[in-house]
DNA sequence: TAGATTGTTAATCGATTAACAATC
DNA sequence: TAGATTGTTAATCGATTAACAATC
């Protein structure tokens, strides 16, 4: 057995920021940076922090902390973003336009080969340099391309139909951004992303 | 002391799902609904669903479940959702775009009453509705209004910048959807939502 | 050295899950 | 009635936090 990483998923969620931190530090010409800084600066439990810190494997300096260089590599490492990441994108609305705009995905090696709109107007020419394509050609074209990884930005009542097509043509994992709880056979990965529950926590939170 | 809600973040964020396929079943004329059925549904636990409903105080009925049309509504009660809610929105790019133009918000209870672009090209016109003005006249705008609530969909950049002068107009809560932790005074309250996080996951989950 | 920090092991806390009586 | 379901109390599980030795 290969060393067998254990992440919390909480802990995996608060990465990104830790990276982000790390990233300004780094700007700044430092060299090391310690827990104690980055839960000050995110509100976090140091402990939390070095713990989290762990799962890289990335071993601090008493008294100075972590070797700022070898920490983002290891975190990059660890979430696979020093890695190309090929996907295609569904639903060039506003918040599919919105990825396909989002350099932070990009530099994090999200690369999106194509997008598929039903619209006809939509399709033909280029969001933020991908290509739009018809969802007509959708199937055969995942397949040429061989992607294995789709983006869902369509509206929720077609989510499921258009799910069922992507796993027909391959693809094994879905960023779901629609409220729809897809329906998915043994070896087909959804990750969902839900504005719902962030309003939710807003709106409890306001009234209090 | 009036009643007391103690609802977990965990249990919160469950709410919006369970309307959603609890407002389906309603639309297929049922009148009740079962913990099990929606469990089901969204794969949770049946048990978790009864413990999360009964944060609305609805009663359910032994073999037949909660009564829909209450369950709704107590739902909506609890997250505010039944209630207007006025604010304004800043930085009118892709996301800001969907987020003005997302129905489900305004259905929601979410009114933005203006929106705010630093680009001159962007503002004097209306999106999906909402007049875009400019920054320059937002904090004035802001006071004029007397709204509290704010959504932040710019660049990082100005996140903290853009803040500042929000909170100086009396702004108490904001849905922030930049990845910089805001520091802000004491009496405003921050509700982050980060893709990143989502995107970590996602990529965890798929080289597995 | 003194002091700050890491990293590990133990304690606490809270959410999820289990058990089960009550009810229709 | 029998069976499905609620709702509460207890048990389990896992994440966060505390304690503390090790280190530079």
């Amino acid at each position: 057995m290969t060393k067998q990483k254990i992440a919390s998923a909480p802990s995996i969620r608060r990465l990104p920021s830790y990276l982000h931190i790390i990233r300004l530090f780094q700007r700044e010409g430092e060299e090391y940076i310690s827990g104690t800084f980055i839960g000050q600066k995110l509100n976090l439990d140091p402990i939390q922090v070095r713990k989290d810190l762990g799962i890289t494997g990335v071993a601090g300096k008493p008294k100075k902390g972590y070797p700022v260089e070898e920490l983002i590599s290891a975190i990059e490492c660890f979430l696979g973003w020093n890695r190309t990441r090929n996907a295609v994108l569904v639903g060039v609305g506003n918040l599919g336009s919105a990825l396909l705009g989002y350099q932070e995905l990009k530099r994090h090696g999200l690369n999106i080969l194509a997008a598929f709109d039903k619209n006809p107007e939509k399709t033909g020419g280029t969001v933020h340099g991908t290509p739009v394509l018809s969802v007509d050609a959708m199937e055969t074209e995942i397949l040429r391309l061989g992607v294995t990884t789709a983006i869902l930005t369509i509206p929720s009542s077609f989510a499921q139909e258009i799910a069922d097509i992507l796993i027909k043509a391959g693809i094994r994992g879905i960023w779901n951004f629609t409220n729809v709880k897809l329906k998915v056979p043994d070896g087909v990965m959804v990750q969902k992303e839900d504005i719902s529950s962030g309003y939710a926590m807003f709106c409890i939170m306001l009234h209090d």
